[in-house]
Parts: C-alpha cells; structure tokens; sequence
RNA sequence: GCCCUUGUAGUUCAAUGGAUAGAACAGUUCCGUCCUAAGGAAUAGAUGUAGGUUCGAUUCCUACCAAGGGCACCA
C-alpha cells in the first residue's frame, strides 16, 4: 500500500507540473503515530514547497534539480490541497479519503474492508534484495579466555544482522574470528609453568577445564606490573609463534582444543553456526608480509625499532602494527584477517564487521590504513559497533577475572524461569527447553530493543522481569495465539469480515516495510519494537474478542487474524534469533 | 591535552527534519463464571544549558556543562 500512495503521490506532482529530475528524497510516506491522522501521512507539499515556491528551473544545494511550470502555491497548505485535488480525481481503490491537515500533511484513510482483505487473503509481496554475498564476522572470542557476556552481545547483534540481511535474498557467511596466538595465551600458558603445572592439573569436563585455563590467565595477568615477568612471558609468546618448545606446545594445543569445543557448545545453545572460522595464528603471517611490503611506500613507517601507521596525518592516531620483537600485533593480523577474507571470498559485495566502541578509533585506524592498500577491501567493509554489559559493579575485565560468564548469565536467568513455570504441568525435558528458549529470549531481547552502539544495562531486577518491554513478553504472546489457533478446526472459511479492523491489522500490514527498514540500517531494533508494538495489539484484542467461537461468524476471521499474528511474530522473532516455544 | 560517542518521564529505552515527543517498568485506580493473567483497561510524569540554521529541531551547526570510551609495541 505505501508503494502505492508513493506512486500515486509522484503522478499527482507530475500533473501538477512538479518533476524531481534526480530523485533523492523527495518526500515521504509515513505511519501516523495519531491514527486519527490517518492511515498514512504524506510531507510531499512540505518538502517540495519551499524549492518550489522560491524558483522555477533552480538548482538547490545537495544538486537536486527541480523543474516546475506552475509556481504560484503561496502555503504549503495550498500547494497540499492542489496534490489532494489531483489525488482525488483518480482516487487509489483502498483509499475511504484524502485530506490536508497542520502544516501541510497529506493524510490518508484507508478503507478498513482493505486492511482486512489484507489479512484473509494473506500474502504481501516481499521486498527482495539482490542477491548479495555477505560477510559477516561476530562473537569473536579469544581460546584460553572466559567467552562472557560481550561475547554474548557481539553474538546476538552479528546473528540478528546475518539474518536480517539473509531474509533480503543474500548469501550471508557467518564468520568468526579467534585469538589463539598472542599475549594472552602466552601469559595463561607461563602462568600455568609458573605454579609447576601441565595439562594434566585440568581436569572435569570441557567447561571446566576452560574454566582451569581462564584462571589461569587471570594469574597471568596480575603480572602486568612486573617488568622480569613481562619478559619471561614476552618470552613465552615468542616460543609460541615458533612452536620450539615441546611442552609449551602441549598446553596450547590441547587448551586451544578444549575453548574451541566449549565455544562450539555455545554457538549451538545461541542458535548460530559458522561458516567459516578464521584464526589469528593463520593470518598473523600474511599480515606481516603486507605491512612490510608497504613499509616505505608512505604508509607504513618504522619508528623506534616497530613499524606503525601515521594517523596523525589523517586526523587520527598513531598503532603499532608490527613490534620491536618483529611479532605482529593485533593491527597486522586484522590486515591478514581482511585480506583473507576477500581472498577466500573473491565475490564478497560486503564485509560486515561486529565489535565493542572502544575498537571505534582503532577501527578508523585500520580502515584509513586499508583505503591506501587495497581500495576493494576499504569500500567494501563496514564497522558496526555495540556498547557493553553494565552491572552495578562496573565495567567487567577479562584480566580481572570479575567478568560475568556467558553461561553464568544464562544458567541465572534460567533458574528463575524453571521457578515460573514449576507449577506448569509439563514433561521434564519441555520445561527444560523451555527455559533455555526464554532465558536466552530475554537475554538477546534485552540486548536487540535498543540501538545497536549504546551500552546494554543489566539490571537484575528489571531485565530478568518478564513483564512488558521483554523477550518472554513476545514469545508469551505468540505461544497463546498459537494455543488458541489449536483449539480452532482447521482454517475455517472467512465469510464476514469486521465492519472495522483495529490496531492489529494495521501494525500487521506494516511487517514487510518494518523488516526492509531494519534490514538497511543494520538494526534489530526496529524490528523489536515492532514485535513490541505488535505483541500489545494483539493482546489488547485477545482480551476483549472470543476468536475460537462456534456460534460467532467472525470467528473464521479472526483465526485468520490471529494465524497471520502468528506468523508475523514468529517470523520476527527469528529475525531476532529468539525461539518460540510451543508451550510456556 | 587531543579525538570519538552519549545526555529524553523516578528508571530502562524509542522517535528516516514534521503534527499533541512513543513505550515498558516502578506509582495510583480498576478488570478473575470466558480460548494460558508471563495478560488487559485507566491515570500522572521527560528532550542537560545557551545560541544558530529552518515554515518546522530530540534530530543539523556552535559554545558550555555532565558521563563514557580511545590516544605506541594488549586484544
């Protein structure tokens, strides 16, 4: 239906003598947020009378050249009630009225029989992307590390973006970057020779030998201060890369083991599977080669024994990328990573990559560097940054140790979803599942709600709430619209429809446009408040209308309504990567 | 010191330059013979400060104030 206002609305402009020669944004159709405005709401007389009114064949500053031969509209009003006349003399079938209101809004009604035609007959066209490949790296956690709750975050935005940009028809590779060389597997590694220990000293199962190996590194770190410890592990990160030392081979191999089959276990859990791994150990030698081989091409300069980056001549700051040692740092593994990527994936249209804000500089840094490498990679990759975790404690370390653990976030919330639903009379093994799919619900939902950027505040008392604004709040909905469609026979043929449609139908026959937005701007967030939005409107009529009713012939369609609720949401929540249960 | 980001109800978040700034939680008041009350209805409450651009600014620009992040061999 927007198409079609948007289309009729340039006809009626093109009638009037008003022609935009290079379309930018010319004007736009939009939701109301007061529906006595209407069902949509037009700024075309606004946008256009200003250009308009103040010269005929003129150019304006952003370059759009506007042709019109008519120029006497004295108000914005004026000039809204000449496109509504137009409007009016081919009147678009679903459209009960046009009309001009406050400034200059060009408002339109829609005939309710339209909105619920909509709903009975289904379909609405999908709007298709090309068939892009993309690729998009997230999670990103280090071996030898604790995977916590940034982890969690990076996990839950790169997966609801990979499949929002895969529900517009692109083949999107889901990357994942790991650390299993540097510092800070050389510091776990001197920390655990340091107490006289060996891989045997782990012991359990994978979890809690990667729980062995993460404090470890947490004693490692608290020599950060310690100038004869920072050389012997200096040294130890050395042998690392040179795989000279037997026994420092024994830990690394069987610690990087045992992370990357915990990390596997997780993924899983989360709902997302990789394509592709790419590890800091495989591309850190193809980093140097690049960054030496641009050395001295006025890219790449030494400085006191390491090679760097001059940002200061872009208006950014100076990165080591290759240390006195001549080992690389974390700069020239990520040139290695990125050309990888596109060496591996020759016809990558785009490279999506997630990490924390405080990569932001960092990441300027890089990208300046690679737009004098290689201009493909440069064009063609996109930073996206999230916030972090916060707790009343603070801001979490890694190096610390007072990090919150994926799981340990996860397993809190799930305990407290098993006493809901305790009394429920469910097998074992459902109230099981269930519980997963709504503590991890209410963990993503929480994360996806808000812009993607901001940091996420956890706060036990109202995040872990299922009430309102959350994750269990959507898959409640949907799980009781689902458990009412069962009680009805079949799908019952719709032979009345309402006199009037509400909220639902009209939030119902915005999914696709919602989806197109979230899927442009890369943001989730849309999309859950949509669900939001959406899940209220359909509560609020479940509230007053009996769907299931043998002796109501609006029943038929109001199965058919709350089928298509259904759908909608399920579909939207998975865009989200939270599961819907069948039961809760 | 320099650079970046963010300041919206008591709290946590929305709002592609548009109309009366929208939700949720907490507060107050209601709704239990009826498809899952993790629900519904009602009510009160906000754009850090000062300028500027604009027909119109939470949104763009400038200054200030406040918070967070980054700035050489960590990732």
């Amino acid at each position: 239906m927007k198409q079609e206002i948007a289309k009729s609305v340039e006809k009626a402009l093109d009638n009037l003598g008003i022609t935009q020669i290079t379309p930018k944004k010319g004007f736009n159709i939009d939701y109301p947020d007061n529906l006595e405005h209407g069902d949509f709401s037009c700024n075309a007389a606004m946008a256009y009378f200003k250009v308009f009114s103040q010269a005929v064949n003129s150019k304006t500053n952003d370059g759009t050249v506007w042709v019109g031969k008519n120029s006497n509209f004295k108000s914005t009003v004026e000039l809204a009630n000449s496109i509504k006349a137009e409007l009016e003399k081919d009147l678009l079938p679903f459209v009960e009225s046009v009309s001009v209101a406050g400034p200059g809004f060009i408002n339109f009604k829609v005939k309710d029989a339209a909105f619920a035609e909509m709903i009975v007959k289904g379909e609405q066209k999908e709007v298709k992307g090309s068939s892009k490949q993309v690729m998009v790296e997230y999670t990103d956690p280090n071996p030898f590390k604790v995977f916590h709750i940034g982890h969690l975050m990076s996990n839950a935005i790169g997966e609801s973006i990979s499949r929002l940009v895969e529900s517009g028809g692109a083949d999107v590779i889901r990357a994942c970057y790991q650390g299993d060389v540097g510092l800070h597997v050389a510091k776990t590694i001197w920390a655990i020779q340091k107490k006289g220990m060996t891989v045997a000293d782990a012991k359990g199962s994978v979890t809690e030998k990667v729980k062995w190996l993460g404090e470890m590194y947490v004693h490692g770190s608290q020599f950060d201060e310690d100038e004869a410890a920072k050389k012997e592990i200096a040294a130890v990160n050395k042998k690392i890369f040179e795989k000279s030392d037997p026994a420092i081979n024994e830990i690394y191999e069987n610690g990087r083991k045992w992370s990357l089959e915990y990390f596997d276990t997780i993924y899983k859990r989360l709902g997302t599977e990789f394509k592709q791994f790419f590890f800091e150990s495989e591309v850190a030698d193809d980093g140097v080669k690049v960054v030496r081989e641009f050395l001295g091409k006025s890219i790449f300069t030494e400085s006191e024994g390491a090679i760097v980056f001059k940002g200061e001549d872009h208006g950014l700051h100076t990165r080591v990328f290759i240390t006195s040692q001549g080992l690389p740092t974390y700069e020239a593994k990520e040139i290695g990573l990125n050309i990888e990527k596109f060496r591996k994936y020759s016809k990558l249209d785009e490279s999506i990559i997630i990490t924390a804000n405080e990569q932001n500089d960092y990441f300027k840094v890089l990208l300046k560097a690679f737009s004098l490498i290689d201009q493909n990679i440069f064009t063609k990759t996109k930073h996206i940054s999230h916030g972090i975790m916060r707790f009343a404690a603070g801001k979490m370390s890694s190096r610390k140790g007072n990090i919150i653990s994926a799981e340990e976030l996860i397993s809190d919330i799930k305990t407290l979803v098993t006493e809901k639903i305790a009394d429920r009379e469910l097998p074992a093994d459902e109230k099981e599942e269930i519980a997963d799919a709504v503590a991890i619900g209410a963990i993503k939902y929480t994360i996806l709600r808000q812009a993607t950027g901001g940091d996420v505040i956890f706060d036990s008392a109202s995040s872990i709430s299922f009430e309102g604004d959350s994750g269990p709040y959507l898959q409640y909905a949907t799980v009781r619209a689902n458990a009412v469609l069962g009680k009805a026979a079949g799908n019952p043929k719709v032979d009345a429809l309402p006199e009037q449609v509400t909220m639902l139908e009209k939030l119902l026959s915005r999914s696709a446009d919602i989806k197109e937005r979230a899927r442009m701007e890369y943001a989730p967030q849309h999309i859950a408040q949509y669900l939001m939005a959406l899940a209220g409107a359909f509560n609020g009529y479940y509230a007053v209308h009996q769907i299931v009713d043998d002796k109501d012939s609006l029943s038929p369609y109001r199965i058919a309504l709350t089928k298509k609720f259904v759908e909608t949401m399920t579909d939207g929540l998975w865009l989200l990567g939270i599961k819907v249960p069948k039961r809760m």
